[in-house]
DNA sequence: GAAAAAATGAACATAATGTTCACTTCATCA
DNA sequence: TGATGAAGTGAACATTATGTTCATTTTTTC
């Protein structure tokens, strides 16, 4: 096993761990018996434990993204492209049981203001896979021509809300059904006539 | 609100917050946050956090007993009783929460053997109860006369092996049935003829 | 089998948390 | 109403738990 796949293995127990516990309660010493090693090692792979962390959250939300990306990138419509890239990363949280609990023993992980984000570059990765979509939609000549920056920008918050009330608050069923209405007034936004 | 009211109060909400993060990782804050009051002033109904933990859990034991006590003590016929006995006994773990996950996290809670038994005057009066129906059924000529103390033991530690098999293990569905098929059992080597 | 890399476990520093207690607030009753 | 005891607070303190380091051992590589 390299020191790639290594780093992979830590940071999938370490958020395992952390989604039991929260971050206060998990002793570096949790996660090193998760591994099946000594905490002393685990030093040779982080800096701290808030690094093992911030590094095992970042692990979870690349994953997360990766899976978009992959799932929509065939995709030949644009309009179906875009639907699917809403509703992958809208449901991801559905799945992945332990970054779900991460984010709700921690709401700051997401970017309520891009500021104060501790994982901005992730975000910013994100939010040009929203903006690539659109430019495609619109260099396509499907979708109006809009100023993407900010409406991506919009797009963008309005789906961190919805991940918001889903998963953390558990507004489960009826936002779900906001959702997918909410969706279809964007995309009716976006055509051209 | 009276002192015993108080106390009841405590252990209550000792129990919900040692069932969510197990002892270790309890703080008496937490339990005092849980009560709305400072960790300053349990110190004025319990010795300390062990102290705080075994009477939490001993509430508990007694709540689960006073339960199946009442639940039989209008039953008339003492086969009925019997079986009431058992049954409310087995199931009671699956309605209280806290008490469950207590149990899963520290399962020397139950007593393995009678000797190292923490709650032993706990057991030792449901061991009565179990007894005194037995002991009823004799006279009443309904049961064979068995030896009551020895057999008392002896079923008191099959429903404990169950309890523990079904809700520290969750070996849920095929061990329920073996359950109605072990009371089947011993209520007719019980019965007279 | 030498050199490098990985892992260990004990030692250490420090932060977290259990416990105490002088003091404040609240309730009770003359 | 104000004296008295009970209940509660919060800061201080002692101790334990836990994060972090590092000399040493074990494993891997070539």
């Amino acid at each position: 096993m390299n020191r790639e796949e290594k780093l992979t293995r830590i940071y999938e127990a370490a958020l395992r761990v952390f989604a039991r516990y929260g971050f206060r309660r998990t002793r570096v010493e949790d996660i090193a018996d998760e591994l099946g090693m000594t905490k002393g090692n685990l030093y040779l792979y982080v800096k701290d434990k808030r690094d093992l962390y911030e590094k095992a959250v970042s692990h979870g939300l690349l994953q997360w993204q990766a899976m978009v990306a992959r799932s929509i990138e065939k995709i030949d419509d644009v309009c179906e492209q875009f639907l699917a890239l809403c509703r992958k990363g809208y449901t991801y949280l559905s799945r992945d049981v332990s970054l779900r609990s991460v984010l709700i023993n921690d709401p700051s992980i997401f970017p309520l203001s891009s500021r104060e984000d501790q994982f901005a570059e992730i975000n910013r990765a994100s939010m040009d896979l929203l903006r690539s979509v659109l430019a495609r939609g619109i260099r396509e000549g499907r979708f109006r021509e809009v100023d993407v920056d900010h409406l991506t920008e919009l797009l963008y918050s309005i789906y961190v809300m919805f991940i918001i009330k889903t998963y953390v608050k558990s507004e489960g069923k009826s936002t779900q059904k906001m959702f997918e209405q909410g969706l279809d007034v964007v995309l009716q936004g976006l055509l051209k006539k």
